[in-house]
DNA sequence: TCTTTACTTGCGATTTATTCGCATTTGCAT
DNA sequence: ATGCAAATGCGAATAAATCGCAAGTAAAGA
């Protein structure tokens, strides 16, 4: 049973959504839209991908979940605001998605050149390679 | 004149190809491929979309360009391979990109969760909003 | 419980960024 | 100058994401 409730969100509650977050629930790194439509098809519910996107969008809307496009990706990934502050490390070769354990941003008041700039978050990737795809490339 | 050779960098040296890099070595943040013709066409200079992209991904694959897609958009944008550890701050409401002074990552050797992770680089942003769009937000 | 209605989804068409295919053209080494 | 590999022109094709509309459904009230 999950913890967010969507009608105190102000949104219906429908079967399609509930799927939705179940999977995204169960999810241990942000996945894609698509990723999502396969996950909730072997749930046994069937859904088009427009579907998807639109709880997506509106689950984000709400901040119930995070929206990101990795470097060097092409399309989207979602996952469940945790509401907690996380970064990823990404693996350049197998492109493993890893939480990284600490953030280097608060001890650190960036500033902008010339400029006065107000800052409400912040985006930070590490990649590389995990300790598996390192070992291979010697 | 550009200080970049393309000959030497093993690919010719054409017409489209130096239109491009004059382009990027004017443009003062990073800019999309759209963006790109239009400046091309203002020089006077007629290019299919398809060439600016094949030559952006040239300049990607031999370090000259650096390819980055912002939280929250769908295009990527092209820039100059400075060869300078630079992040931005990107207005939330205008869309400006700004460039940070300094990075946190200098004195910060982040941990990856129960793994090993062999980090390259990596990739901050922050966002938030510029002095006049902050105003007009109250 | 039954209605009503506004919100959602099914379904497919559309848009937009980006890539691909192929004929023609053009750098540039010889 | 000549020849050939590489690059571009041109347009078709992909793929992610959005949109439009009719039909279905949650949930508030009678």
């Amino acid at each position: 049973m999950s913890k967010i409730n969507l009608s105190q969100q102000g949104i219906k509650n429908t079967k399609q959504r509930k799927c939705v977050l179940e999977v995204l629930e169960e999810a241990n790194s942000p996945i894609d839209a698509m990723e999502i439509l396969n996950r909730v098809n072997e749930k046994g519910v069937k859904m088009w991908i427009s579907t998807i996107y639109r709880i997506l969008e509106i689950f984000t809307e709400k901040g119930i979940v995070i929206k990101n496009t990795f470097f060097g990706e092409e399309k989207a990934t979602y996952e469940l605001n945790k509401h907690k502050h996380t970064h990823y490390a990404r693996c350049l070769s197998c492109k493993k998605i890893l939480e990284i354990d600490l953030c280097p941003m608060e001890s650190f008041i960036p500033t902008v050149k010339d400029e006065k700039f107000y800052i409400t978050g912040h985006r930070l990737e590490m990649y590389g390679y995990c300790d598996k795809c390192n070992k291979k490339r010697g």
